[in-house]
DNA sequence: TGAAACGTGACT
DNA sequence: AGTCACGTTTCA
């Protein structure tokens, strides 16, 4: 995963060399697009990228849809900005963007971030990737369509009583944040995970080849080579196609596509990987490459393994009815009731030889399965059977019916207590923005509050903002004042008067951070909201513990996660 | 002064 | 926990 720039580097001047540099001119070869003649690419209108389609055809050729009706895909819309992803996922979440000049990983945060990209001068290229953000508000913004939802392994295979605590492999949301002449160099995405890329706003060009054997070849020799960078991988290979992404079109990459991206517009897009049980060949091939490449962990599909086990166990559960896992909602209705089809049991064979001959140190049973020889077994003997001849995927078919894991809200935290409800300052009403996404659509005329409104024919008792309109970003008055240092000769209306007003989330009080004394506790989840001085002392006075709160349990802290998604 | 709609509390 | 109603705040 490297990043380059769209310009050639100097490589006349020095005889030692910093770092690999690009030895091609990007944008070169994004204007040399009459070399790169494959027709791979299918176009379709939403409603045609359905299950039956895909279980179909296979999923084997990349997919554009130019616009998202019929996708059943949930996202903003254009007018979605950086700044916004920033009131969702808060001024202090820590990124890991691309610096392209050097082409090495760096880390800043969402704030810094949000400055950078809104700076038309910007002194060096970065390029932000690897945001994954289900564990954000952004969460509710962004769905995946609908079909892929119905295929993807995290949603239908993994036990959803851990993927309710967040135990799983977090690669389903990702906000990529290009700017202008960013490129990511070719790859496949981790164990071959398919990809949905929605562009939000901007532009992105790809360069896209099949994984033939003989190009999957190529691809192992280049990834291995010293000059990896310095060669384009699209002029070593027979057949290269390339599609230019525009604002609102929905892109699909299949199971083991190599490919390279280009941004030739500053750009917002939405998207996530996938596994999925129409490309099991191809997952474990691709792991394969990428354990003989020694690709680091971070840039692997967490819990893959694990990922095969469960997928092996759904399987043997919806063929022979017996269960390998150690849970409540552990089978499908009707399990036992279905067969396999030759391409099911042939990716199933895969499976069940790469988990065979996983050596000992890495065949580490995941949570909820024991028995892995049993399961085995059984699985062995489930593809010994005769499958259904002729018919599309059954079993698959029928998983792909899961329902959807609800997420556990979060947890309102703390109960009132005796010392909280002293002294308390009156609730500061908030302001909308009126600068977020949400703050400029119009009203949907759909929901509850809209219904209400005497414009759309209701009594008007509600009083409520339409729910698309709720607001990213709720400011405090515009004369709110510092409880502390207002008066008749306090600097009011300076600019930084207001701009460094702190709300107290406890005691309602709003002053200046420089009035107080002591250190509050900042808050990110509404701009000027702060645990305020008094109210930190006072918490750690009751807790008798004053500086950690309570250690973490172990099962709470979140497991180690990919840096991000290669595209 | 009127329109918009926030925060809260009652009800289910 | 979700729905509904209302007094009241804020801004223009
Ligand atoms: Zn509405
Ligand atoms: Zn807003
Ligand atoms: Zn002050
Ligand atoms: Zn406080």
């Amino acid at each position: 995963m490297k990043e380059k720039g769209g310009s050639i580097y100097h490589d006349d001047e020095a005889d030692f060399e910093v770092a690999p540099e690009t030895a091609y001119d990007v944008l070169e070869k994004v204007n040399d697009s009459g070399k790169y003649t494959g027709d791979f690419v299918q176009e379709l209108a939403g409603s045609d990228v359905s299950l039956d389609r895909l279980m179909e055809e296979g999923f084997t050729r990349p997919m554009l849809v130019k616009q998202k009706n019929g996708l059943e895909l949930r996202v903003p819309s254009e007018n979605f900005t950086v700044t916004d992803v920033m009131s969702c996922v808060g001024k202090r979440r820590q990124l890991q963007v691309f610096r392209v000049a050097t082409q090495e990983a760096c880390e800043m945060t969402m704030k810094q971030w949000t400055d950078y990209f809104n700076n038309p001068d910007r002194q060096d290229l970065y390029n932000c990737i690897s945001l994954e953000f289900s564990d954000t508000r952004l969460d509710h913004y962004v769905e995946s369509p609908a079909v892929i939802r119905r295929l993807d392994w995290v949603d239908i295979m993994w036990p959803a009583e851990l993927k309710s605590q967040g135990d799983y492999p977090r690669v389903q949301k990702y906000c990529l944040m290009s700017t202008k002449g960013s490129y990511t160099d070719f790859h496949i995405d981790f164990a071959g995970t398919s990809v949905w890329y929605h562009i939000i706003k901007g532009e992105k060009y790809f360069w896209l080849i099949p994984p033939t054997p003989e190009n999957l070849n190529l691809y192992k020799k280049w990834i291995q080579s010293d000059n990896q960078h310095e060669t384009f991988f699209a002029d070593l290979v027979s057949e290269c196609q390339t599609v230019h992404l525009e604002t609102g079109n929905t892109f699909f990459i299949p199971s083991g596509w190599i490919h390279g991206v280009y941004t030739p517009q500053d750009s917002l897009v939405f998207g996530g990987n996938f596994l999925h049980s129409l490309a099991m060949d191809m997952h474990i091939k691709v792991c394969k490459i990428e354990s003989s490449a020694r690709i680091p962990k971070n840039n692997r599909y967490p819990f893959f393994v694990d990922m095969l086990w469960y997928v092996l166990r759904s399987y043997v559960n919806m063929v022979t009815g017996k269960n390998y896992l150690e849970s409540d909602d552990a089978s499908q209705p009707e399990a036992g009731n279905f067969a396999l089809s030759k391409r099911e049991a042939t990716g199933i064979c895969s499976i069940i030889s790469f988990l065979e001959n996983l050596p000992s140190t890495k065949k580490k049973a995941p949570k909820l399965i024991k028995d892995l020889d049993g399961l085995l077994n059984d699985a062995k003997e489930m593809v010994k059977k005769e499958w259904l001849e002729g018919q599309i995927i059954s079993a698959t078919m029928a998983l792909s019916k899961k329902k959807k894991v609800e997420k556990p809200k979060k947890v309102k935290r703390s109960v009132p207590k005796i010392s909280d409800c002293q002294n308390k300052a009156p609730k500061h009403r908030r302001m909308k923005c009126k600068k977020c996404e949400p703050c400029n659509r119009s009203e949907c005329g759909e929901c509850n509050f809209c219904k209400d409104m005497k414009k759309f024919g209701g009594p008007g008792r509600m009083k409520q903002s339409c729910v698309m309109r709720a607001c990213l970003a709720m400011r405090l008055s515009s004369r709110a004042e510092c409880g502390l240092c207002a008066g008749p000769d306090a600097s009011a209306g300076e600019e930084d008067y207001q701009k460094s007003l702190m709300e107290c989330a406890e005691c309602n009080e709003i002053v200046h951070p420089r009035c107080a004394k002591g250190e509050g506790k900042i808050k990110d989840d509404l701009p000027n909201l702060w645990t305020c001085p008094k109210c930190v002392a006072k918490n750690a006075d009751t807790n008798g513990d004053p500086e950690a709160k309570r250690p973490k349990l172990e099962a709470e802290v979140a497991p180690p996660q990919p840096l991000g998604m290669i595209n």
